[in-house]
DNA sequence: TCCGCATTCTCTGTATACACGGCGCGGGCT
DNA sequence: AGCCCGCGCCGTGTATACAGAGAATGCGGA
């Protein structure tokens, strides 16, 4: 693998499990010291970083970690409310209907998933992930994957803001069975007011992590500054 | 301004403008050496640019321009439908009604622009990029306008195609003048109504300019390699 | 004559050295 | 004592040298 995707994969990485908290700046000496790389491969991750909106140059004072405001959170989920409506559309058109009956049925099951002890719920993330990889395979829209693409990175950083109780996951995991059972049926209008109502729910139980998040850890800018 | 952003729009502009043909190898030494950057800006470059999608990077033989089929203009466009259809709803809510008013009275007086000598109609489509800074500027979304910027310059490329005969671009500012007035008027589904509307007859428009061009000027794909 | 292997050549990927610019700090002047 | 100017350092931006990998071509054998 080259160095530059290692340096890429490294710094997503630290960015989105939040060991590189925003306001963070990335100095390329310092960054390739860490990671174990030279300058030049290291500026193509930091370049690719900010296309996707991750991190982004400061004139002068390279590249920061972007911040996640709650006005961003609404704004991407309106934007994922457009793809992802339409990705479940077209999905619905194109599906290989085993395949999404089988997540319906994974999706069904998921309570074991998210009763198991792992607090991260890496399993249950990685079933979502897999429906998402399914809707994408079978939207078969190369633009469409590459605007998610972009979209997700940001997510999974959001993600580690919620307070994922059993509650809102089991709820969660319904949802997507229902997206799945409506792409798998071939019906369009049911898979997109399926997703409507996912992201719905999702977006409001993130404003509300969100709320509690900084009222509780982060109530000043200031511990932004110093990672 | 920096070397590297001189090679990027140097290199996005002969791409978009037909001057580098899909196909078309991109050489790191060739294409400095034409350029007259080092190797380490131009690859920022073509960095940037495989990131949007105007080229492709191939393991070993470097970065080509990418092609434009028949498919990949439909799944453009059923992006377009997404993501113009929510920057028109955004729009529509957030808007200046001045702003879009103002467009829309220009819009219906295009018909002196569109009669006007150039061939490539720039005044034209300069009204047209108007009035989306002014959509996405209303709509004031970042992740939108992000994701909006990578299929435009995809889009211009595909505009070349085109055969933009006097009715066609008639119809395109009466289509235009309908959503800014839309806009306008805050009504929102009124707004996504003629965004569909528009996006639908250009891409009739589009895909018959296609056909034609592709069996009147280069039937075998060979036309593509001695770029 | 055709296929396969080896060699060579070119191109990318990486490292490093250098230049330019900005920002901060310290000293001097008012 | 406060403000302004200048010097120095750290940081990015750019150029270039080097190494490794992959592809093309040519030669030899079947």
């Amino acid at each position: 693998m080259r160095a530059s995707d290692r340096a890429y994969a490294a710094l997503k990485s630290d960015i989105v499990e939040w060991r590189l908290i925003p306001g963070t700046v990335l100095a390329e000496v310092e960054q390739s010291a860490r990671l174990g790389v030279s300058r030049t491969p290291l500026r193509e991750a930091l370049a690719r970083l900010s296309a996707e909106g991750l991190t982004a140059a400061q004139t002068g004072r390279g590249v920061v970690v972007t911040d996640i405001s709650l006005a961003k959170m609404t704004q991407l989920f309106d934007v994922r409310l457009a793809l992802d409506c339409k990705a479940a559309e077209l999905a619905a058109v194109h599906r290989d209907p085993h395949v999404f009956t089988a997540l319906a049925q994974r999706f069904e099951a998921a309570s074991s998933l998210i009763a198991g002890a792992d607090p991260d719920r890496r399993d249950y993330y990685a079933l979502v992930s897999e429906l998402d990889v399914a809707v994408d395979d079978a939207a078969d829209n190369q633009f469409l994957r590459q605007a998610q693409g972009q979209l997700r990175a940001q997510l999974v950083r959001i993600r580690r803001l919620a307070k994922d109780n059993s509650e809102r996951l089991l709820a969660s995991a319904a949802e997507h069975a229902q997206i799945a059972r409506s792409i798998a049926g071939g019906n369009t209008d049911l898979a997109i007011a399926a997703t409507k109502i996912h992201l719905h729910n999702s977006l409001a139980h993130l404003l509300a992590s969100k709320l509690s998040f900084d009222a509780g850890f982060a109530p000043s800018r200031k511990a932004h500054l110093n990672g």
